[in-house]
Order: C-alpha cells, then structure tokens, then sequence
DNA sequence: ACCCAAAAATACTGGTCGGTATTTAAATTT
DNA sequence: AAATTTAAATACCGACCAGTATTTTTGGGT
C-alpha cells in the first residue's frame, strides 16, 4: 500500500512545491514591480518556465494576489492568537502582541507591502474579509488596553485612538525596515513595544529592549 | 490695457480651472479605485467631457499621477516648515509638527493613500525626489527629538526609532481615518500628538488635548 | 525498445486602453 | 455675418498582455 499512496503523496508535495516557488517568485516581483508593473511572463522568466507552466497551478493573475494577501492576513491572525492565548499581565500581553505582530509583518514584509499597497485590486469578497482581521486586530487591542486601563497599569483617554496609534506603528514599520540596518529585527520589535507601552504611561523596564 | 491683459488672465485661469477639475476627478477615482483600475475615459465620464479634453492638459495618465504624489509631497514639506518655523520647547514643537502634519495628511486623505498606495507606479526620479522628503521628515523629526533629549525635555534611547514609530502613527493615519468619525479632526490630531509626547516620556497637561 | 500519459513549451487570440489623427462645433475677430 | 482661430468630440490605431488552443517533450510503466 506504501507503493500506490506514496506516489500520491509524492505528485502533491511537488505541485505543492510548484505552486510554493511561483508564489515566491510573484511575491518578489509583485513587491519590486508593484502588482500592475509586473507581466505573468516575467514571474515566469524569473523561475525559467512559461506561462502556461503558471496557469496549471493557478487560474489567474488575480488569484496569485489573493494567495499572497491571504497569508499575509493569516501570518497576522495566527500571531495574534499566539500572543493573546497566554493568560499575563496587559502590560506583558500588549508588549507580547506588539512584538509577534511586529515580528510576522517585518519577516514577511514584501507580503506585508504588497497587501497594503495592492488592497484595490482585489475583489470585493477578499478585501472584506482582509478588512475584517484588520478590524479585529484593533478591536483585540482595545480590549486589551481597556483591560489595563481598569487594572491600573494603562492610562489612556481614547482607548479606541490608542490603538490605532499602535497599529499605525506596526503597519508602517513594513515601510521603512531594512534586514540588512542597523539594528536588527529583534531589537526593533522590543523597542518599538516599548514605545507603544510608553503611550499608554506603562514606567520602562530598565532591561525591557535590552539586548 | 486692462482690455488686453484681462482676457489673457481669463484663459489662464480657465486653464487651470480645467486642470484643477481633471485632477480633481482623477483624485477621486484613483483613491476609490486604485490607479491601475482606473481608465482615462472615466475619470472623462466623471467630468462628462471625453478623453482628448484631459490631454489637452497634461500629457499621461502618468503625469496625473506625479502632479497629485507632488502635491502630497508639497503639502507636507509646507506643513513641515511652518510647524518647524517658530521657535519653542523642543514639546511645543513635537506637539505642533505631528498635529501640522497630520492635518495635512487627513485633509488630503486621497493624496496620502494614492502617494503611499501608487509610488511604485511613478517615474524613479519622481519616486526619489519623494523619497527624499520623507527622509527630511523622519531626519527633522530625529533632530527634534535630539534637542529635546539633551534639553532634558524628553526620554528617548533610541531617536531614529522613535522619530519612525512616531512617522508610522502619522503616515498610518490616512488609512482608518474617517471625517464623519466619532471624533473630530482636530479631536483626533490633538490626541496623536499626545500619545507622540508620551512616547518621548513627557508628562501630559491636563488641557493638552482636551477641547 | 516501445507505448502512453503528463507536463510543459510554442504559438496564437481577443479585449482593453493609452494615446492620436481627423472632424465638427463654438467662439472671437473684423 | 463671413472668416479665422480655438476647443472639443468622434473615430481610430497599435501595443501590450491575460488567458488558451495546439504541439512537443519528457518520463514512467511494461
């Protein structure tokens, strides 16, 4: 039986491994080129293969796009959970959350840029459901901020515009992140916690992005 | 004289009139729609003209798109400076750059997402001498920040980081705002500029963004 | 070595849209 | 009001490119 499943599994790992490297391919050129710049025949240049080679694995240009927006959603959503599942403080949870999510949109950065800039290209049903987790995003976090505000350790008037100034930290980081700067991710996702517990008057940590 | 310079004056005008219209129109539907998705001919349609009408005053579709990121750019560079101008506190002056800036930015919401959305779609020397304004921003932002730092006025480890956190709360803003909102305007910038002097550790006036 | 199935390449199509040449309408002049 | 210029519309072109029909190659099974 391992003779007639294998083989199976086989053809999948490799379709899957096809679709994986197009993917990657449109993702660097999506994120270099921009979406409407780049032509399906130079994603299919890149990886010396044509186009229809493309067309076997993926229906059509729109689709890459979800395919790439879709994880960069997901990459985030998992990262929230992540950093919410752990039952701590709201100042260890907020600094927790603003360092995963700092973390997933800086290591897939191109996925990150290409989903904010590339939003209007996609259909109706995909941007609503992107614009949902956004939505969630912010609301998780205003959650989490009332939560320290009635426990003492926040102060904040506007909850609510708190953090969208947080979310506007960990979008626009994608935007100006360099792998290769002077410092390094793990350095800027612990100081930039820092900053987003500064605007809720959290008092520093001698060693909390000291590294 | 005045019967020979007058009508001169009128085309002038009429002219821009004209542009300010087409640009207008363009605006909108590249904010709605996305540049990519949008066609000369609509953005005639919208002004119930036809398509030679808009390049009987400016050569592309592309150059619309550079006039529009150029006043993004201008109307920032212009906030920058007079926020920049009056001499005060290192506070006052923080205070004052993030609200200038993010009037700037959320009175001519389309400009900012259409500029930070369709850069890739501009000519490099476009691109760079936009770039470069950001990097004026962010570097004049630093410096501020440094003055307030060694006048005491303000904690800050890292300024580069901070003058980008405080960047990110700012250029994210054209992405949520909305004008019918719950809050205000200048509810919503005064508020920002407070949480940016939070992140530099400067202890809130009661009255700072009350109103 | 031959056959058969699949995967991939070549070659092509059709529609869209930026941009333009040509025509028609509308002012402005005298 | 005829003539001239200006402005706008109609009609058109050609390039580009997403997507596809057809042919060629590859490779595994017998």
């Amino acid at each position: 039986m391992a003779s007639t499943t294998e083989p199976h599994d086989m053809r999948e790992a490799i379709s899957h491994l096809k679709r994986e490297r197009i993917l990657a391919a449109a993702v660097d050129l999506f994120y270099h080129q921009g979406y409407g710049k780049t032509t399906l025949e130079q994603v299919a240049n890149e990886l010396q293969v044509t186009k229809p080679f493309i067309y076997a694995h993926f229906a059509s240009k729109n689709e890459l796009l979800v395919e790439i927006c879709s994880r960069a959603i997901n990459l985030a959503h998992e990262s929230l959970n992540r950093a919410m599942a752990k039952d701590a403080s709201a100042t260890d949870r907020l600094q927790t959350v603003v360092r995963d999510f700092l973390t997933a949109v800086l290591t897939h950065q191109p996925h990150a840029m290409i989903y904010s800039r590339e939003e209007k290209e996609l259909e109706q049903k995909d941007r609503d459901a992107i614009n949902q987790l956004r939505r969630g995003f912010d609301k998780r976090l205003v959650e989490l901020i009332e939560l320290g505000v009635k426990s003492g350790e926040f102060h904040a008037d506007d909850v609510q515009l708190t953090a969208l100034a947080i979310g506007g930290i960990v979008g626009w980081a994608p935007v100006w992140f360099r792998a290769n700067g002077r410092l390094s991710l793990e350095q800027v996702t612990a100081y930039l916690a820092s900053l987003a517990l500064a605007m809720v008057r959290v008092k520093p940590n001698a060693d909390s992005h000291g590294n």
